[in-house]
DNA sequence: GCTCAAATGTATCCATTGGATACATTTAGG
DNA sequence: CCTAAATGTATCCAATGGATACATTTGAGC
């Protein structure tokens, strides 16, 4: 017989998307942090235990929610013909400053996990192919290679500078500007 | 009447610095994060609430481990005539080589806290003011800034990069010869 | 249609951890 | 000396990630 009249059937449906699109939501919202799994769980409506059907652990949430991070990028990154360099870098710099706290979590991964070993996941191979694509200037592949990570190092690196106060802006998008002039000025990208 | 023959007598004399020193040692003998307050307490020889005579909570443990890290940073950059942009460099990257899980501790921390607001502490004033004078060549204060940061934001994200696994570079040593190679290529330091 | 095994979710328990409060022990200044 | 402030301890608590056992559904094969 059917459990009286609940609105919520026994079985969730699509708990694991539900999961990921919450916790980018939440981030989206502001929060910093991954949140608990019991509170995650509750916005859910489910028991806290039943996402661990999904994620062996914390930490395989906070990987997958990563590689969704990864393939939002990978979104912003314009194709065909409006695909260039300095589109590249637009599209993954406005990423990092639309999400900062999603950007974050993306690139807190420690070794051994999406972006290495032994191979990147999917959906940063993908990033890595766009931008590879965008520079390729005809020079040689390791000449490309070179400056596809001098300028993901500068990117990167300028706004982490920024996201942990260094910078000192007095807003975002003025950090945005000087992050951006930099990485024109730096002759990496024309 | 003094407590039986206990070699620890029930004043530490140095707590604060000694949980530091702890706490220090412990990143570089290869630990990623700060150990517990029980552990680090248990490894000192006092009760954990002992601690927190000194910290006002973990964060401010963390802060203060954060300001040594600099402390230590700016130990490593030359004064005098040794002091010019390239050894800065070196200095940094050395420093960020040597002691991985120190040099991460130093730039998770949110903004609010020791690279930001309302002036950055003392310890990243000084790695801040050493790395300018190295960097100036007499053009204007607005250009050496600029060659500041976009230096220091071409070493640390680079780095980070590394650390994160998105170079997947052979050995440490590699990594560190790429890096140096992508800053020396740059032109933003001679 | 039925039945039963696999899939999915729940209930309950546990150890660890950061932190709070009350109390004990020293130390130092008048 | 004596006592107040400083320093450290004992003990408690709530939150959290995780484990185990059990309940509910679903669907594949007969």
């Amino acid at each position: 017989m059917p459990k009286s009249d609940s609105d919520q059937p026994y079985h969730h449906g699509s708990l694991k998307e539900a999961a990921l699109a919450a916790v980018v939501a939440r981030l989206r919202k502001g929060e910093e942090e991954l949140p608990t799994v019991r509170e995650l769980a509750a916005e859910i409506g489910v028991s806290h235990r039943a996402l661990y059907r999904y994620f062996a652990d914390k930490d395989a949430l906070k990987q997958a929610v990563a590689a969704e991070g990864f393939a939002l990028l990978a979104g912003r990154i314009p194709v065909g013909v409006d695909l260039t360099a300095l589109s590249v870098i637009d599209g993954f710099l406005r990423f990092a400053f639309d999400e900062p706290s999603l950007y974050r979590l993306m690139f807190s991964l420690r070794s051994t996990a999406l972006l290495a070993e032994p191979v990147p996941g999917p959906q940063v191979r993908r990033v890595i192919a766009l931008a590879t694509q965008a520079f390729d200037d005809g020079a040689g592949e390791e000449a490309v290679r070179n400056r596809v990570f001098s300028a993901w190092g500068l990117a990167h690196g300028l706004f982490d500078l920024w996201r942990a106060g260094a910078l000192r802006a007095a807003s975002p998008d003025l950090a945005y500007d000087f992050i951006r002039a930099r990485i024109l000025e730096s002759g990496l990208v024309d």
